[in-house]
DNA sequence: GGATTAATCACCCTATTAGGGTGACTATTT
DNA sequence: AAATAGTCACCCTAATAGGGTGATTAATCC
């Protein structure tokens, strides 16, 4: 027979952490180990639990769910953390998916979804919520109506990987001065005057990945 | 009377074509209007299909898949745009997703997740097959693993928006020395000796974003 | 068919920059 | 005691970036 998965939360409220608990050990093959207030409080013990996955709150008292992130994946490196929060915003989702997180839920998500996740998330899938995955997705998105042509596209890209004009100019076998043009015209056309102010505002607005 | 979600299928295996149509199509509040076998055929009268959702494989004849999506999103700029294919390479995930496609879908998906994703996609989703949600959730993953060090990570991060020397030493309120210090023990660790080596070695190894 | 845009190249200029070498001091961590 | 991180100092020179002000060709647009 195959053991159980097992579950810790940190979760601060514990309305949801007592609800979650008991739901998810009603399902077969899923068992809530242990629940946490914080991640402070956790980091004590949590080695312990020896968890396959973790539901994890963000905003906590103390450590923030965030900052948590690589601080539990130091001490337990082969446990999935599943963020389970109100907040939405993309910068907190990014950070969250940068930091080691293996999904994204938000709270609305019912029970049997949750339960859904953690199983998609050990056999190597990336559960998120649908509006989540919008935003992921719409990260991707390069603006379809850039001012840039496609070299010019193309030079800029290169600038922000950090290459020379001549560098530039030996890749595309084209004259070093062909690429000054070019980068004089991306400059006119973003109205900016230096390679950092072009890399952030087309980064801003998504004209280059 | 709500109506009819319309559907247009691009695919050119016409047993999954007809198959799919005809799932789809038995579904309640959902028509494929008209399918087609590639995109150049497609091309000719999709525009007056109008179709809210279109569900594109990659491996077509002719233009591909992932070359047809910004040509669709000129024609129907607000036609949802639905990747369904065998492929599920890194590479082309990231390029459909970064050329408008709001969703992508493996071909093992069953009908009714399928229909799931059309309506996803519809209420502002981001529909993904499990695997390809933890491809993309992994690359936003940083390594934890990193020979750098917090401020020469910090800096590195500076050096890929294109700053000089002297920008980074004000904006972190260290001297210009300090700086160029930093960047020599980056190339050090890195075993580089410019910018865009440092840059691409980095991002290769998911060092910095 | 005249105008705009893209892509190419040319030559003026100067302050700044990048990268290499070598070394030192302090604090923290191991 | 040794290694690492973070700070700063001064040597050096070739290359770089950015500012002007042009031109030519081809394609695309109305």
């Amino acid at each position: 027979m195959e053991r159980n998965i097992r579950i810790v939360m940190i979760e601060d409220d514990e309305i949801i952490r007592e609800g979650y608990s008991l739901l998810i050990s009603q399902v077969d093959g899923y068992s809530v180990v242990r629940s946490y207030s914080s991640f402070d409080e956790a980091v004590k013990t949590i080695g312990e639990d020896s968890p396959d996955v973790i539901l994890l709150d963000i905003e906590l008292p103390g450590t923030n769910g965030i900052a948590a992130i690589p601080k539990l994946k130091k001490i337990l490196p082969s446990a999935h953390i599943l963020i389970l929060t109100v907040y939405e915003s993309e910068k907190q989702i990014f950070e969250a998916l940068a930091n080691g997180a293996s999904g994204y839920l938000t709270k609305n998500t019912p029970a049997f979804k949750i339960i859904e996740s953690i199983k998609e998330v050990r056999e190597g899938g990336g559960p998120m919520s649908v509006n989540i995955a919008r935003m992921v997705i719409k990260s991707f998105q390069r603006n379809q109506e850039s001012p840039l042509s496609k070299r010019e596209t193309q030079i800029l890209e290169q600038i922000a990987d950090g290459k020379s004009r001549s560098q530039i100019a030996k890749e595309l076998f084209i004259d070093l001065e062909t690429v000054r043009s070019h980068i004089k015209n991306i400059y006119l056309k973003l109205d900016v005057n230096s390679r950092a102010d072009a890399i952030r505002l087309a980064k801003e607005n998504k004209l280059i990945k």
